[in-house]
DNA sequence: ACAGCGCATTGATGAATGTCGAATCAGGGC
DNA sequence: GCCCTGATTCGACATTCATCAATGCGCTGT
């Protein structure tokens, strides 16, 4: 039984990534696109983005796998990339009763968007 | 007619990917998901992703080949990589004389940076 | 207790990917 | 013309990946 946690957002959570200095500022080390390519490997696939997208853009942040399963490939596939999103960091997933609630994991997507900013 | 030119960026360019309502907004469609997945798939990679920022933090905002070889594997994998950058449309080559010189597609990043905005 | 539903895991398979060495192409200088 | 250097292309190989059907697990009513 893990911790049952209320609070939305910010709290001090370990799988944070503070990886991200600009792009267009400084090259990335060997060590930093590792992990950071990661993430857009995640984001690399259709149905994941798809179902990313969905998460992120579902009332009050979060949707059921129930709501987002139809996105033309089979439940286990669907089962197969939250894991994976999971596991990048991107999602995080919550059981409530019957029904599982996925949601974009706070601060990821900020630092996705930064290391892409136009500092132009 | 009225030339626009001189202008360093936002001019209409043809390859610009207009795809983009962030993603906490709207969910992607399935076409949408597929044409945006390739670029995240594009620097999925830990050796493109680390190119890619090699050229996008360069002076001049271009590099040529023989200043980003350095990353770990073997020549032609770099330009193995840098093909697929250039696909994905993220990337530009020219070549002036002996060396070839890539820069990032203008628009591109903050396409993708718009996409990943925190509307929150 | 039992049947039913939601979601995850397992095992298998065909396709895509990253990597290299060798060969090839393109320019510049001799 | 000939060679040297920079960069791409080719062929091959091992690994990873996306996908499915079948099965397992957790929870909820009845």
């Amino acid at each position: 039984m893990s911790k049952v946690e209320l609070l939305p957002v910010l709290e001090p959570d370990a799988d944070a990534v503070p990886c991200c200095p600009p792009l267009s500022e400084r090259a990335l080390t060997a060590e930093e696109s590792v992990r950071t390519a990661a993430m857009f490997k995640a984001l690399g696939d259709p149905v994941r983005l798809r179902l990313f997208s969905l998460v992120a853009s579902a009332e009050g942040g979060e949707a059921c796998v129930c709501d987002i399963s139809d996105v033309g490939v089979s439940q286990p596939t669907v089962s197969h990339h939250l894991k994976k999103l999971r596991e990048a960091g991107l999602l995080t997933s919550e059981r409530r009763g019957t029904w599982v609630y996925y949601r974009v994991a706070p601060s990821v997507l900020a630092a996705m968007g930064n290391l892409l900013a136009t500092s132009s």
